[in-house]
DNA sequence: GCATTCAATTGTGTATACATTATTAAATAC
DNA sequence: GTATTTAATAATGTATACACAATTGAATGC
């Protein structure tokens, strides 16, 4: 359903078209979309180019999931408990551990995106929320590429369930400082993997 | 330029495209880009509403410029000096100054808006710059419509050389707090007014 | 041989036409 | 008289057609 055209995958709206099997129009109005959410470039009598994301692209992006995400999830732990369904989350969470102990990495790294997205939900500002998703997106391409070059995750397990914990006990200023780590380790992480393996972009 | 349809505004498409002169492919395309911006709500088969911005929508936009304003302005701080171009911020501060003592609010306004672009521009994490300038966007209607229900904005020019001050001298962590503080205080003016005069949506 | 201009090709933007689907209104049955 | 079903109307999504603009290549002039 995504990941088709590789990046840097670049070809004329006509080509697309006759690609995906459609008309122009369909394939414009698609290419709109994608370039607003900014993981298409469209070059004037050039063509549609698949954004390929790069290291500091990737910078740019976990930079502001560090303070944004941080910024939902105080917003989600300031919400009174009765109305909090924590569930989506803690359901993500173990089919995290599952999927690790049985090494199947492209099932954690869903339930990883899930655990995340679920939390957004959750997030009374819904243009947070909705920016955070793009963000999401965008690094989904670089995050699979990954996936298979970093170590297993083992830690980030825990670090989700504290984030759990103090939603759970309404713990503004902790989950925000914790969710604001667990985002500015990963990139670090992350940064330090693209930059050992030359992988300028992706 | 702007602001022609009212809003809450809704029609059809066909209806808007005669209204516009046009056919249906462009004004389609428009609001593609219009809805993808949070400017539209597209209501399949009710027709295409110019979104009125409510308090509520106000308190999310201001909350997301409040940190969104503070980090860029913290990323700017950062860059070297000599890599800084701050004379259109000053240009800005300085028209301020000269229409409010004309009581020019309008201009006042646009350089105000204008203050806070140049910011943006400076900003190395484009992403970052590019979302809140759709939040500006989105809040533009509304400040455009409380500028003569609220008080003459003098202290708030200081708080902009402050700023500028703040960037000058490279000081991260004052810039950081000030334009906080400075888009918090503008937020509880603005929805005061907004709930004083029981504007609901604009 | 190089540069400039003109023509041909092709991509984009817009218009129009058509098919599909949803909604509303009308008609019939209970 | 009300409810259900069907038909008509109208909006959306998609396809096609056309006009304009830009780019590339060829041809001619210097």
């Amino acid at each position: 359903m995504e990941n088709l055209l590789s990046p840097g995958y670049q070809e004329m709206e006509p080509e697309l078209a006759i690609r995906l099997g459609m008309s122009r129009t369909p394939v414009r109005e698609a290419v709109i979309r994608l370039s607003k959410e900014g993981l298409v470039d469209v070059i004037p009598r050039r063509g549609i180019r698949v954004k390929p994301v790069s290291v500091e692209d990737m910078k740019e992006i976990y930079e502001l999931l560090a303070v944004l995400e941080a910024e939902a999830s105080a917003k989600v732990a300031m919400l009174p408990t009765s109305s909090l369904d924590l569930d989506p989350m803690i359901k993500a969470v173990e089919l995290m551990e599952r999927s690790l102990d049985q090494k199947d990495l492209n099932t954690w790294a869903k339930a990883d995106d899930n655990f995340h997205r679920s939390l957004l939900e959750l997030c009374p500002n819904r243009r947070l929320a909705q920016f955070v998703g793009q963000l999401l997106d965008q690094a989904h391409r670089v995050r699979m590429f990954t996936l298979f070059l970093r170590e297993i995750p083992y830690k980030s397990t825990q670090e989700h369930w504290d984030l759990i914990q103090d939603l759970q006990a309404g713990d503004t200023l902790s989950v925000q400082r914790n969710h604001r780590v667990h985002r500015e380790k990963a990139s670090r992480e992350l940064i330090k993997i693209l930059e050992r393996h030359q992988l300028k972009r992706i």
